[in-house]
DNA sequence: ATATTTTTTTAGGTTAGCCTAAAATTTATA
DNA sequence: TATAAATTTTAGGCTAACCTAAAAAAATAT
């Protein structure tokens, strides 16, 4: 059995391989799990005993296949709540991440199964992060990311790579939201930031670190 | 903040009150939690403390006004969840106890208050069960034991007061589902056992046991 | 290459919630 | 009403998941 302290730890470890090829380090999984490096250093130990990472000490932990699975049901289960709370209980997307770190908990493979059916079998969810199916295949959805789109083309606002409330927040603010059409007039040479049009209207000016943040659909 | 472990006790002390005027043994409680004695000795400490229960060594222990509200918004939560899995997710009603005993522990009151809207603020659950408002108040649905009925009767089965997979798939068995119509024929004079007649079919036999764990409305 | 800094681990301790065994109290019975 | 039986509590321990402080290893800088 899996308790849910050990799944957060298979979550954070599976979404900071994402963003590296190497291990990781113990100091990165503390700063997620909001814990000290020392009780990283007893989990880890504890999981790799239970052969979800492979560690070595002092060299930083990867999942192991069993662990990746397992962090990708969670991951599902959290992806299919959030649909849930937006699509059927009218929440914001900006009001579902917390609620849905409860919900992704909850163990019943038939829960699961009829949620995702009742859903419609969404392929993402409200961020527009794609949602593994029930064997942990990611869908294919070829979102790329705004900061890689050069000037002149004209793009279609999938989802977010960062689910602060500060920055979905602050998107609201400036008019971005899921399925806007966004055209990049201009890229600024030494600090990559971009002049934008949003749905047309008058043009917005966006930094870099929050292109990067913004995942888009091209034509 | 209250515990998954607190809420379970403070749910269990209610579910005894409801069928005496009395404290509450340790035993009693020990038997619903599924642990030892000395194990409920300790955590009703706990509970006395933070004034969710008066207790008094050796002497049983009752939910205080502040615990038994917590209590019944668990009970609220519970059965709302009971409701969704039933009619949203398709569940059949002996399938949904023990989804819904983690589900009751989800904290967010913004949600339970729109998950009561998307059901359509429901009166009972599946079973039955009144669900307690948000300021825990039960509905009064007036329904009666089945064993209070006299003959010649007919009553609509509206809920059990019993859960358990067993029972509800020998009610399955004999045909007895929520809003069927049971005409009581005879009632035996000495173990109170009654023949009934199910929705207009041949009579049935059902023992007093069972009887009692039927609730039905009366016209 | 050595010294310094940073990262990670170990050692030992805490709390919640459980346990067993023994002691205290209450209840039932002779 | 005294004794036996049942119930409940206390005492002392365990495990999971955390902590701090100190030690060990690795990375960085001189």
């Amino acid at each position: 059995m899996i308790s849910f302290t050990e799944e957060n730890y298979l979550k954070i470890i599976y979404k900071l391989s994402a963003e590296t090829e190497n291990e990781i380090s113990t100091n990165a999984v503390a700063e997620l799990t909001q814990t000290k490096a020392a009780s990283v250093t007893d989990m880890l130990r504890k999981l790799s005993e239970k052969q979800l990472v492979s560690y070595q000490k002092y060299q930083g932990v990867r999942l192991t296949k069993k662990g990746e699975n397992l962090a990708l049901q969670v991951i599902r289960k959290h992806r299919l709540w959030e649909v849930f709370l937006v699509n059927k209980l009218g929440f914001n997307w900006d009001e579902v991440h917390e609620i849905a770190e409860e919900l992704e908990h909850i163990n019943s493979d038939e829960l699961v199964q009829r949620l995702d059916e009742f859903l419609g079998f969404p392929q993402c969810d409200p961020h527009g992060d794609p949602i593994p199916d029930s064997n942990g295949r990611m869908p294919e959805l070829g979102y790329k990311n705004l900061s890689d789109i050069g000037e002149n083309q004209t793009v279609i606002m999938m989802g977010v790579s960062q689910h602060s409330t500060n920055f979905l927040q602050y998107l609201a603010k400036i008019g971005l939201s899921l399925g806007v059409s966004i055209n990049v007039i201009e890229v600024n040479d030494f600090d990559k930031s971009l002049t934008i049009k949003i749905g047309g209207n008058a043009s917005s000016f966006i930094s870099y670190e929050v292109a990067k943040s913004l995942l888009v659909k091209v034509f």
